[in-house]
DNA sequence: ACGATAGCAGACAGATCTGTCTACCATCAA
DNA sequence: TTGATGGTAGACAGATCTGTCTGCTATCGT
């Protein structure tokens, strides 16, 4: 098996431009024309656009939570230095070529609350909210939720500009916010 | 003139429309259904659908920096009481029925770098932090570029969450965390 | 009275989008 | 050998989208 299964390269694709074109943009006749895959290979994977959607999100919720934590992990064990760490994840994307801010809240703009996309979205957000919150807990902050609460919004906050340009300063100015919150709700 | 002018209407449908669903979600002609106008007179107003869509965001930026300003002032003359009064805009407007978000943010997911959308939105948000960089200054912030930097990334994440859920309680958390900020910042 | 301006109503063209369907091919296991 | 599986190629239907064009009407300043 020299290639990639065919739902592989459509979900590969998939990701690319969605990414990088938004949702609406990207045509099913294109996905099919760039993975190099027949029309019913394509309906066969993903009976409907919005399944091959959710399966494009469910790929970023894997890729970005995994970064993440791995920028966490690579700051030291001590919860406090992780939360601060977890900021390098930020500065990473940023310096990526093609970045374009966050899957999700690009995604989010494109739906409206009650579809799954947005679903998916919210959930995605909660489910990090609630690791910076136990991280928070385990760094011995007064008011773990009201730590992650800011940390989450000034991690959304370099996402959202993230989609208008890729400044690594914004990724730098959310980390120095970041361990400046951190510092001061642990003291 | 009982009723506002065509090209009003026709402003006014896509402002509530655009918002509400997203631009590329709206088409032509529900706009004209909506507004109650005749296809040629929206073509004769806005030559493309992209017009129409730069008009939208002008009025976006007229309104939410009006907001700004406004909710900045009803905080008193203090330059420092001004940078976190600010964030009352932020709760007032995710209060609002039917709030979405920020519509740049919204509007930038929806199109792609080098687009006059998109350019309308950088520069939007660059007149935005020019203005707190301002207000950073006179409030005698060691480093106003970087105050002014972490307040519009906390003000970017609550505005992206509000695509999310309109949750008051984001709005809240920017607004204390803003005022821990300046505080330290002025200190 | 009359022409300019602004608007209404809606057919039409051409592109594009999602999704279905037919027909054919290759591989591999029973 | 044969039948199941997974794939290719592409025509087709039906909806929807942007934008053009023709005709008709109402108002208002001169």
């Amino acid at each position: 098996m020299p290639t990639a299964s065919a739902r592989d390269r459509i979900l590969e694709t998939a990701t690319r431009l969605f990414y990088a074109r938004g949702i609406r943009a990207v045509g099913v006749d294109l996905l099919i024309a760039e993975s190099g895959v027949a029309k019913a290979t394509f309906y066969k994977h993903f009976p409907a656009k919005d399944d091959l959607v959710l399966a494009y999100l469910d790929r970023v919720d894997e890729a970005w939570t995994g970064q993440l934590h791995a920028a966490a992990e690579a700051a030291g064990s001590e919860p406090s230095a992780q939360l601060v760490g977890l900021f390098d994840a930020l500065g990473t994307a940023c310096r990526r070529d093609g970045y374009r801010g966050c899957g999700f809240i690009n995604a989010a703009a494109e739906s409206t609350p009650g579809t799954p996309a947005h679903d998916r979205t919210v959930a995605h957000k909660q489910r990090v909210r609630e690791w910076v919150e136990g991280l928070a807990a385990e760094a011995g902050a007064a008011d773990p939720t009201g730590l992650a609460r800011s940390l989450t919004l000034l991690l959304d906050g370099g996402l959202a500009r993230g989609a208008l340009d890729a400044d690594p300063a914004v990724a730098d100015e959310a980390r120095r916010t970041a361990s400046l919150l951190v510092t001061a709700a642990t003291a």
